[in-house]
DNA sequence: TCAAAATGCGAAAACGATTAAGACTTTTCG
DNA sequence: CGAAAAGTCTTAATCGTTTTCGCATTTTGA
């Protein structure tokens, strides 16, 4: 800057200004420094400029941290890239957000104070973490995906509506015996998928033998080939299995076969999420597609307006929102039309 | 800083060296200072920090940016997490560098400097492509991974030893007619296994037809099924097929059970990566497992070596590496022993 | 015993930006 | 015409660290 403004035989103070759009220098002197500047290959330094505005221009990502499995995640993964890319378009960075930073541990909150990040997005981990909780109430701006927590704004996928498609979907197609095997209960999307099977089971005359209910990790694929196994040797067995996501799916086919019996011709399967693989896989799996990137963009708009209206102090904050971003069902090859 | 320092009765300066460990300050201030430091849950302010000593404990990772599909690849989200798990217990961040901030274009290089990175690491990217090279050869630290610059320290998978031993193997398996789709020619894992694979080929007198050997993009599975088709209509078709990575070798597995033959009762297949996806397949995929994680965390190592020598501006930086990873061949179950 | 060396700490100048307050010029308008 | 208003730019303080240099005080050793 300094350079800058001996070229244009101005203070700093000035070249500052122009480059940020102040008012007060005429338009004149402000196309003359921008026009320098470029030429002489000004980039503003960040750090100076975060220690004097408190704005690093830097979203924090935080995800599941303890298991490293959280980037392979295709789900979490194509929703980041949403992210991603909506926010470097609008100018921040994203920088990942974690516990052991320097073989030290300090808090997720302490993190983002520590490297001075805007705001943070929240994915793919345990919300009932009390550090998660402590960040996602403290006073950096917080976005959640498929989570909702009070104070927050959240964007999640329409999960209700996506297991009401798979169901009346398998009812329309002659199922009548279904087994679900959901995700970890104590999650949000596990709970709103289990709300939406019940009511539209209910709703459809539908009979669910307690027995055809059970838990599977999601993407835990050992379990869901032990849970596919318990369900495919039941005397009354299911027409259908639905998996709580692809990869379980995948699993629970491979050890339908494994058992002499074919997919669909013997057990349909559905699966969740809709990724590259679901359609890989021979046969293409009926699943329901997430629009990962469009919940990836939606956090990120929703979370650079809270943090650009923070930054102005302007009295009325954004409202906090609740946005649901819906699926779509694929539907495949691994459901039997029964006559 | 200055709470700390007013709290303990010494000077800012001393709190400072006091955190950093200099050698003028007694041990027994030290902890005083370091104890109550923590007591009041300081933490340094980066940006102040980074302003004085352009050191930002912040490294970029470069990866493909267009198709925005580095992500959701699965083999590079995994050779990152290595990378993140690494850098992060050493202290530093690490946040994704692009070419579009704000809406406004800025070479890589320039987005380093602006960010005020530490160093680069770069994957999964055109490494030929100017604005690339540009940065690897800036005063910027910078490690690639699967690609060998001059001045540049690499990490690369072993892609000669991975290809020799499919080779070797599908030879004792009893395979004699082999075709391979390769991946993009101008990538330096290709070059490296199509030499490995004629090589290999030569020393095991075996004879290898011209049109067995195609181009199939990475991950590319549309491209897959049309190259399998074609090999499988071919006259004198191949015994065994070699694809670029698993997700086209799952791709060519059922394009080759569309048209009716079977895996690998007519066809053998063989992948590469070996990724969860390989395992979860039926039947499971004969493939190469790559050492993902310990290639990202030697790349962190390295980098960060390089970075902590630049920084003591001492004489010997360290030498530029080439390290080499071997990864492990699945044998799976998609390769049928010939009679 | 006393100069020299070592030890422990503080004062103050940076790093590169932002911004309030003020200064000088020019315009406006009764 | 002249005072107030508007427009344009500068001065200087500030953000939270690091680091050089200098000043006491203590220790060392011949």
């Amino acid at each position: 800057m300094k350079d800058v403004a001996e070229s244009c035989g101005v203070s700093i103070a000035t070249v500052s200004k122009a480059m940020n759009d102040h008012s007060d220098i005429s338009e004149e002197t402000k196309q003359r420094i921008r026009r320098t500047a470029e030429k002489m290959g000004y980039f503003p330094n960040l750090a100076a400029r975060a220690l004097k505005t408190n704005r690093t221009y830097n979203i924090g990502v935080l995800y599941e941290d303890e298991a490293h499995s959280g980037l392979t995640h295709e789900y979490f993964a194509s929703v980041l890239e949403g992210f991603k890319a909506e926010s470097e378009s609008r100018g921040y960075d994203i920088t990942f957000i974690n516990r052991t930073v320097s073989n030290k541990t300090m808090s997720y909150y302490e993190h983002c104070k520590y490297r001075g990040l805007d705001g943070v997005v929240v994915a793919c981990i345990d919300f009932y973490e009390p550090d998660v909780v402590a960040l996602v109430n403290s006073s950096i701006p917080t976005v959640t995906i498929d989570h909702v927590f009070k104070n927050c704004t959240s964007v999640v996928s329409d999960n209700y509506t996506g297991m009401e498609d798979i169901l009346r979907y398998l009812y329309n197609m002659g199922h009548r015996k279904i087994a679900y095997l959901h995700g970890e209960s104590d999650t949000e999307v596990t709970k709103t998928r289990l709300t939406a099977f019940y009511e539209t089971a209910a709703s459809l005359g539908l009979e669910i033998p307690p027995e055809y209910v059970m838990e599977c990790d999601y993407c835990h694929v050992q379990m869901a080939a032990i849970r596919t196994s318990r369900l495919i040797k039941m005397t009354d067995r299911p027409s259908c299995i639905i998996y709580p996501d692809d990869m379980t799916a995948i699993s629970g086919v491979s050890e339908i076969k494994r058992s002499g019996l074919s997919v669909p011709g013997d057990i349909s399967v559905v699966g969740y999420d809709g990724g590259l693989l679901s359609e890989l896989v021979n046969p293409p799996l009926t699943t329901i597609k997430q629009n990962t990137s469009q919940i990836g963009k939606l956090a990120a708009i929703r979370l650079i307006e809270t943090i650009e209206s923070y930054a102005q102090n302007s009295q009325e904050t954004p409202p906090v929102r609740r946005e649901v971003v819906e699926g779509e069902l694929i539907p495949g090859k691994t459901v039997r039309k029964m006559n």
